[in-house]
DNA sequence: ATCTATTTATAATG
DNA sequence: TCATTATAAATAGAT
């Protein structure tokens, strides 16, 4: 795969060895990667140049590939004392790994994903299990949402029931003030005629509508019961 | 490099995967082999397929090619060390462990149960990935029916044609019978006035009405044309 | 390193 | 699994 053809023995030129040992090396180690990914394999690539450099690539890590080739070959048993507890590890290591590659294919199939291997009985079972498993999730989600829009209710009649009895307060307030403004005025002109320029009614008005009603969580708090309430709706309505 | 590109994500489709994981293992193995040659290099390859079989190459011989690794990576050279190969293996239970625990919780998930640690986010997006699942699921049992549906027709059709062919047949050996019978019975008149008690019409019956016609797959075949196309409907009905 | 003519690997298909 | 073939990728040789 190049200019021309070359046989495969040991290259002579010492440069273009060198050369040729880069550029295959790179796409030894690419396609063991390539391998890995694309099969779901575990793989381990180790180089030595003829310079003796050590260059190597491990899918997961050169110690599992290792191990691993040592356990599958007990026979050699190459690199490590038959300790009892080693073999114990491996295993529980081997049981483990088994597991998680079924939960892995299960996951998958449940993701909707790798589904060829599944004949219509499988694939009806599945579409089951997903609906009620939609239902499920989906119950839960109204179940959650529903209680906190009841909260949010709660939390939104309070006000307005607080609301209400400002209303009355500021009501009876307004009333006294009234009762106090004609005192001063009447007062006022019996004891000084000059001061009648004071006598325009003072209403009380801070931009808000107060005879409109609050209705429900959507409602604005009024500014004199503002902090604490309006916080509490607020962390009422995060979803996390 | 194929008739078409593919991307560098595992193979989603088991048995295009495994035959992927064949070509390319041997592609590697034979890369590997070509590096060690041309290049004079210790090479080693160890390879485990997801079905968890191993296969590897080595220039010299694996024990060759570990040992050195491990003496170039001093500081890694726990596997020969039975005390941290124990470690080693304790830790690498450990990770498939959590990683056991984990996909455990997402598979309790995405069976509905186990919802209580979620919020309405979450369950949104469970709710979505459910959907999509159960989609995808039921696109491919939909392919599958269609598909065996198609195949059941095409042999019904088959089948009818086969009949309406039958039935051709038949009326032209009724007529040529006819002519046959004509024959008989004059030249019986002319050369034995007695044997006139052969002469009842003989017609052909066999238990089926010849004349009805026959539709599409659910047409029970004639006996003439039994066996063979018989089983192919049972077997194409099949759902395994 | 970069370029490109070729060879080689391999994805799709039967 | 095996064979074929169209195409993508790798790389030999050159600069």
């Amino acid at each position: 795969m190049g200019r021309g053809k070359i046989a495969i023995r040991r290259i002579d030129n010492s440069t273009s060895r060198q050369v040729t040992f880069s550029k295959r090396r790179n796409g030894l180690l690419k396609k063991a990667k390539e391998l890995s990914i694309l099969c779901d394999a575990e793989v381990g690539v180790i180089i030595f140049s003829s310079t003796n450099k050590l260059y190597d690539y491990a899918s997961t890590s050169m110690k599992s590939v290792i191990g691993r080739y040592n356990k599958a070959n007990e026979e050699e048993q190459l690199l490590c004392n038959p300790i009892s507890e080693v073999k114990f590890w491996q295993r529980e290591a081997e049981t483990l790994r088994q597991r998680l590659q079924y939960l892995q294919e299960c996951h998958r199939q449940l993701m909707g994903k790798e589904l060829s291997g599944l004949s219509v009985e499988d694939l009806t079972n599945l579409e089951i299990q997903l609906e009620m498993s939609l239902k499920g999730v989906r119950i839960k989600k109204e179940h959650f949402l529903s209680s906190q829009i009841k909260e949010l209710n709660q939390k939104g009649n309070l006000v307005h029931q607080e609301n209400t009895e400002l209303h009355k307060k500021i009501d009876l307030i307004q009333e006294e003030n009234i009762e106090l403004k004609k005192k001063v005025y009447y007062g006022a002109r019996n004891v000084n005629e000059a001061s009648r320029s004071l006598t325009a009614p003072c209403t009380i008005s801070n931009g808000f509508d107060l005879d409109t009603p609050i209705h429900l969580q959507l409602s604005q708090p009024q500014p004199q019961n503002n902090a604490a309430p309006q916080k509490a709706i607020e962390l009422g309505l995060q979803l996390h």
